[in-house]
DNA sequence: AATTTAATGCAAATCTATTGCATTTGCAAC
DNA sequence: GTTGCAAATGCAATAGATTTGCATTAAATT
């Protein structure tokens, strides 16, 4: 099982256009497995158990990122943290997050709008690309 | 004016419990004129032509917003920026930010809601205090 | 197996923000 | 007004996250 979810991940890595090398096969499996996004320190903190750099860790994240594979974003603690792109989402239109300002629990939300109105009003401004929502989650209430 | 705005503002200081220092009222002073949110490198570099140090920049907005003056917010650049806190609002509880992913403009939006069946939702998922909006602004479209 | 070019390791550098400490200053009490 | 003292400042050093330069190594292609 493990064998083929490795040659799958390499076959990914190389249609976006990137060598599948070791580093980047990890943190692509690593990330499969979380169910919320990591950080750059999570992932280099994992990968250098097999002796990466953590410069590699963070070239492994930027690549894949840039090769969009993977999302990138910034929750309020000045921290990157990287998820995996689901199969039909976008790779800037992504769905809203819900950040804990207490515990930093991230929820990945799904059917979250705006008004009619303030889609009126939003508009005059530009074109919205991702909602972010903070507050406290349930938890820590 | 300029004279008794400026006692205005220390009172404000003194109120919150801090002494009124040139650069906290400097400070005050320019986010009072701001129409959007400004980093300590934006008040830093006002700040620096009266001879006052970063540092004392950096303090003089940590200090205000932890006195409950200011409020700091990340959108998403991994750059604090500060506001006043307006008369009626709340502390915690401010009003939505729009930021540009291209030019990194930041706007303060009054009025942008979400449909009743979203606040519906998100009320399971906790309280919450802060909407940030991303996409492009009309000058980048 | 040889070739090419992307990827890596390591260290140094950036960038944002914070902190230690000696000195200065606000401001409240005299 | 002068004095006293905690609070604030300047300067330099530090911290933490991320990036980059460059010589070396290793994928992928032929």
């Amino acid at each position: 099982m493990s064998e083929s979810a490795v040659e799958q991940s390499k076959l990914v890595i190389r249609e976006a256009g990137l060598r599948a090398t070791p580093a980047r096969v990890a943190t692509l499996e690593l990330l499969q497995k979380s169910s919320s996004p990591l950080t750059h320190a999570d992932v280099a903190e994992h990968l250098s158990k097999t002796g990466v750099d953590k410069a590699t860790a963070f070239r492994a994240l930027n690549d894949m990122t840039e090769a969009g594979l993977l999302r990138r974003t910034e929750l309020g603690d000045r921290v990157w943290r990287f998820e995996l792109i689901g199969e039909g989402e976008h790779e800037h239109l992504g769905h809203p997050h819900f950040v804990c300002i207490d515990c930093g629990q991230v929820s990945c939300l799904g059917d979250i709008k705006l008004t009619k109105k303030s889609l009126t009003t939003s508009a005059q401004i530009g074109r919205i690309t991702e909602i972010l929502l903070r507050g406290q989650c349930a938890d820590c209430l």
